[in-house]
DNA sequence: GTTAGATTCTAATTAGCGTTAGAATTAGTA
DNA sequence: TACTAATTCTAACGCTAATTAGAATCTAAC
């Protein structure tokens, strides 16, 4: 009865084999996908056996709806980032260049995660992916809000769609963590010569 | 032994049921992912059952394996179209908007077979990926030439990675078979506005 | 109408999956 | 040391998958 005075530590220890089994989860579904992922391969990058797994978490598709909400929230928390670096005020230039930044740093540095998102479209069960897209929805607000924000500076020129200038930068971004290598090109590199053609084009 | 005689009609039949279990294979994997589409499912798309497919394909692998081919051949084959209605001395700019619009043609006109080659990443077996990776270099080859030219005319400006540059096309073209929805707008609408973006932010 | 070949189906095999209940083990507390 | 709760393992369950061998059916020629 008096469990909440004896547990101090083990309380600790249980989240850390949670945390190492949600990292090796989206490691294995960020590569190989949900479906071709089974309990025993990522119990055993844990060192342990898939039955274990359920004291845990409630089934593999509980598993996969925290890994993917994670995802989301890394991207998002990191964007966060850098736009608190901005000031209050700030362009659309400034404000494109730091969505940029913080959603390619996110995916390119952290691809076990962020990668699980971007790559398990059809597999996933529907009520994970219902799950998955609320916790998106907002995130791809602030995009859009972005662009709004282009359009009225008339950075984003007249005829031009801003919301297919959104797909289409964000398809760019997304798509680099197909064929991204450490190092090949520096992050930073990346953003530059993404922004400035962007930039350059959409005016 | 007079089978060369006797047989005409039915090698028709047989190539016109081995079509439409392609057609059906290409359709589920491309929406569901390999390891999520199951023989059985295939089968029934094609009124038939799962253990009638091992006398047209050896394999599932097998059947993967020559979706995938016709997949990046199908893609090829309309990029050829584009560039032939070009003169032979055809610019730079001219030869990416043909580019442009065959792939996104292929992509989002047929995306069955297409998007099977883009979304199945990880999942599917070594083999096949092998397999797959070596039809895909030949065409790769002729993005990589293109932008080679758009070096030399001077069109893709000194201080740009023209591969960067590919790399973020395609990406692009590749990424809005996630998102597109034939009733929002056109292929043409949305090879104008790519090219017109990507062009102007090259310079 | 019979026969031979092409095509499909049936039913079984084998293997692996997610999941579960209960036993075994570990580790902290008294 | 003995007790207790937390954690992991074992061994099974039911299910579905890919694959296969042989029976059944269909088709077309003689």
């Amino acid at each position: 009865m008096n469990q909440k005075v004896t547990q101090i530590k083990p309380v600790l220890k249980k989240a850390k084999t949670r945390k190492l089994l949600l990292d090796k989860a989206a490691q294995m579904f960020s590569r190989q996908g949900y479906q071709s992922t089974s309990l025993k391969e990522i119990a055993a990058a844990a060192d342990m056996k898939a039955g274990s797994l359920y004291y845990h978490f409630a089934s593999k598709e509980a598993l996969m709806v925290e890994v993917l909400d994670q995802s989301i929230q890394f991207i998002s928390d990191t964007v966060a980032e850098e736009i608190e670096k901005l000031p209050d005020d700030y362009s659309f230039e400034m404000g494109l260049r730091a969505f940029m930044r913080g959603h390619l740093t996110a995916i390119l540095e952290h691809p076990d995660y962020t990668t699980t998102t971007i790559r398990n479209n059809g597999q996933i069960p529907k009520a994970v992916q219902i799950s998955a897209h609320k916790k998106r929805e907002h995130y791809e607000q602030q995009w859009r809000n972005l662009m709004t924000q282009g359009k009225t500076e008339n950075v984003i020129r007249e005829e031009l769609d801003e919301q297919l200038f959104r797909l289409m930068v964000l398809g760019c971004l997304n798509w680099s963590s197909v064929w991204y290598k450490p190092n090949a090109a520096t992050i930073d590199d990346l953003v530059k010569q993404y922004a400035d053609i962007f930039l350059n084009g959409c005016r």
